[in-house]
DNA sequence: AATGAAATAGACTGATCGGTCTACTTTTGA
DNA sequence: TCAAAAGTAGACCGATCAGTCTATTTCATT
């Protein structure tokens, strides 16, 4: 608990474990690499974290706070207009993928390698899903949008589309995509009212067989 | 080398692997538990697939071939417009994610929990999302779109989007939400031309600190 | 009824995993 | 200066994993 270390073992141990977590996979990957990526001795790592879990937790946290700093002290300083500040998030996005360790959102990506029924990593996951949709709620509410709750989904999804898609392809150009993609909803929220009706769905009988 | 068994203790190996590899993941997924939920003996797993590799593969062709179905058999069969044919696809999302067995797309899935570096999984699974993407395109192309590479990029990350968006949620309703979003797409490329310039990104500096 | 292929149960192997523990060295702060 | 705290190296443990193998049983076809 000194005051703070220009690069202290808790920070190797975590900076190793979200690049291998996301670049490796999270049960792919053993402790012992982490530890060798880290430069840190195996005891130092179960004194800080305790156990794998905990350390996966850990790295929950940083990322989450990726988000937050984006919302919470970027994106409130950008000198422009609320429909603006959303678009920024997506160069914002463009920034991350185009990073040379960028491996996918390491929330989706423990999600989809993790038991699916009531575990714990989709309650964290999910728990710090909520907090970033609602600072997008809030930008888009700012923005005066009619619809705000429908258009927030809309652009999360959009979001989440980018994220898994730069994942799968390795290539940053899906965030300008999807920035344009969300700049066509923010348009047709501005001119229709909401249209939540009339989806008429068309005889969508399953397809199914082996 | 029978005929065709009514349940084949291959088909029942691929059904409970694909289960299983979704539900709990794939590295999570022991032999063990495959052959319990399969009801099948060890030796037999092995007999027909030869590994744990092997039976992944198999599940692949078998989530690739869903999407062929609804490309190549049952979307070309709707009588409707080349528009509705690609919001169709949209419902047959909802269907999808409605299974009380969706726990996401075993390709992205896959690639999210293995190693990212030009590895066998990131590669099979391109090539089958290379396939799906240019069946998307095709229906695009039906439809007269003004842009329809850049109309198939943006549908295809929404499609990704719901995907994800459904896994993490556990919600069909991200079906509803992306063919809604689909719309505001596909109205925006009616009308204006391409608008894939003039995007000036808005001084987005990164924002980095630990 | 006989035969051969296919499926079964389950013991077994070698490797790897997460985690513990001990003995030793380095750092640090009063 | 020196003692506590923090970090290191690496052996070690029990559990679990993918995969192999053998002995037995089921079953379809003749």
């Amino acid at each position: 608990m000194t005051k703070e270390a220009r690069t202290s073992t808790e920070e190797k141990l975590l900076l190793a474990a979200r690049r291998l977590f996301c670049r490796a996979g999270i049960h792919a990957t053993g402790i012992t690499r982490i530890l060798e990526e880290a430069g840190v001795a195996r005891g130092s790592l179960y004194a800080h974290y305790g156990s794998k879990e905990n350390l996966l937790k850990a790295v929950f946290d940083t990322e989450a706070n990726m988000w937050f700093r984006w919302f919470d002290l970027y994106l409130p300083h950008l000198k422009c207009s609320p429909r603006e500040r959303i678009l920024a998030l997506f160069d914002l996005l463009e920034e991350w993928f185009a990073k040379e360790d960028f491996f996918g959102c390491v929330f989706i990506n423990a999600v989809a390698e993790h038991e699916k029924d009531s575990r714990w990593v989709k309650d964290i996951a999910g728990a710090y899903r909520d907090q970033i949709i609602d600072r997008l709620r809030s930008l888009v509410v700012e923005s005066g949008a009619k619809d705000p709750d429908m258009l927030t989904q809309k652009l999360g999804l959009i979001i989440e589309g980018a994220i898994v898609t730069a994942m799968v392809t390795q290539n940053s150009q899906a965030a300008y995509i999807a920035r344009l993609a969300a700049e066509d909803v923010l348009r047709c929220m501005e001119c229709s009212p909401s249209q939540t009706k009339d989806v008429a769905p068309p005889t969508a009988t399953a397809v199914e067989s082996a």
